[in-house]
DNA sequence: CAGTGGTCTAGACCACTGG
DNA sequence: CAGTGGTCTAGACCACTGC
């Protein structure tokens, strides 16, 4: 750029610095101009500046306003919607990702039939078996980064596939973010859990890890998805994360796949 | 660019078409540069001009090549390094992955032991059952493309952990690429199956997709897993693709879940 | 030090959307 | 038609590697 710019945050690799220190290379402490763009944006989005659905300024205006050309907005951009956080359309404008989509929901929910596309038996049946309030336990609370004893809110859910209960769900929320949520909101909201946790807590789930095991169909969980005792079910933890990586959902998930199956692509 | 430039391929949204035709938007259509050059050095990869572990010529020498920018093969470049079929390297060049990389193992075994890091136990330990040619039954058929009866490579295995037999693997491979591979040659290689496929067959898997269901150990299963009969497992299906898409490999994984886990992660 | 990939800019033009 | 994101170029400079 012709004009002299100001920087936007004290850039390391300014001087050549004596570097009388032992030059521990924890990180390698160089943060490219994009990357300080992409972490006010994403600032932008922790502070609900925009908001879930919402279209963001344009490439030309974010230029403007933080003072860098709009090909490093751009970058920025590039990197927040390769992580599905930010969302391009083409002549349009850039808007902020929801799980209020579609094309979203299966991203999270990877359990597919058999036969035909996923989410081809259309939207789950949910039913809503309790919603309570608890005290976590010791691996509830370490999962969410809580204190053991400390004040969860208890879910516990089945879903089902033409009239087939498929997954049986317990969800362990932090209290105090979600103050107010009950069963009777659960049930009525129509769309997906995650897109509710947007609108009437501005808890957006970006994020999550889960972890599968085989195990057995046992303490009343049969009942509940109406198999044999013992049944194999597929057990998926997931811990879901927001914007600033704080564990916000531990859910434990039991899959029948019998009529379905887990499906995970490896690039 | 000042200078004249012939294009690589003729573009489909030179004109403006008097379009009578019913206008199927079949397909966009339109296809930028840098696809175009994408698509020129997916050709080189697929035809082994470079192989799998070596440097590809650098960015400037790609764009005189092709006569376009540096700019525009560095787009291209990004995309082949974001499928992870080409390693950008900074000072050094881009590199053609390979399976005989450390890191590169942990993208397609996803089980992981529930302490520690994943691959913190060291390598596994692989053991050979049998490799035999024999006829392709409907499913394998099916999954690999080809006729039934046509004649596949089975190879059956299990992997151990410090000791612990954790994984049993049934793998087909269509005969005809992978001739000349016996028991012996997989027993002796040290590293990665792939990696041997990479340099004794000349083929690289690329891609794969997984279906994992929960079933119990029976069928003899369980005598090689050294487990009780009936115990849940993880079935992991994995279909595994080449380059050009061809699907190269079927292989049906029994995971033990007691010490061990899948893990993945949703974006 | 030369060569590689990585960043940043500025400007021109194209493709898509909606009023 | 104006406004958005998308492409392409050219050139300058930076960071990293290895000789």
């Amino acid at each position: 750029m012709g004009t002299p710019r100001c920087s936007l945050a004290a850039n390391i690799s300014a001087g050549t610095e004596a570097n009388l220190s032992l030059a521990l290379p924890i990180t390698p402490a160089f943060s490219p101009l994009y990357r300080q763009i992409k972490e006010l944006i994403l600032n932008s989005l922790r502070s609900s500046e925009w908001k879930p659905g919402e279209v963001i300024p344009s490439e030309i205006e974010l230029a403007a306003r933080f003072r860098v050309s709009q090909g490093t907005v751009r970058k920025a951009i590039d990197e927040l919607a390769a992580e599905n956080l930010l969302l391009r359309r083409q002549g349009k404008g850039t808007f902020v990702a929801t799980h209020a989509e579609q094309q979203v929901q299966f991203r999270f929910l990877k359990l597919v039939p058999d036969n035909g596309p996923p989410g081809g038996e259309g939207p789950a049946q949910r039913h809503i078996i309790e919603c309570r309030r608890t005290r976590a336990s010791a691996d509830v609370a370490r999962a969410l980064a809580l204190r053991t004893a400390e004040v969860v809110l208890q879910i516990r859910r089945v879903l089902s596939f033409a009239g087939t209960p498929t997954i049986l769900e317990h969800i362990w929320l932090p209290a105090a973010p979600f103050k107010g949520l009950t069963a009777e909101r659960l049930s009525s909201y129509k769309g997906p859990m995650y897109a509710l946790f947007e609108t009437e807590f501005n808890l957006r789930m970006v994020r999550a890890k889960e972890e599968i095991r085989a195990e057995s169909a046992i303490d009343g969980r049969e009942l509940l998805l109406k198999v044999k005792h013992g049944t194999p079910l597929l057990s998926v933890e997931r811990v879901a994360y927001t914007y600033q990586d704080e564990p916000m959902e531990l859910r434990r998930g039991y899959y029948r796949t019998d009529t379905h199956h887990y499906l995970n692509t490896l690039g």
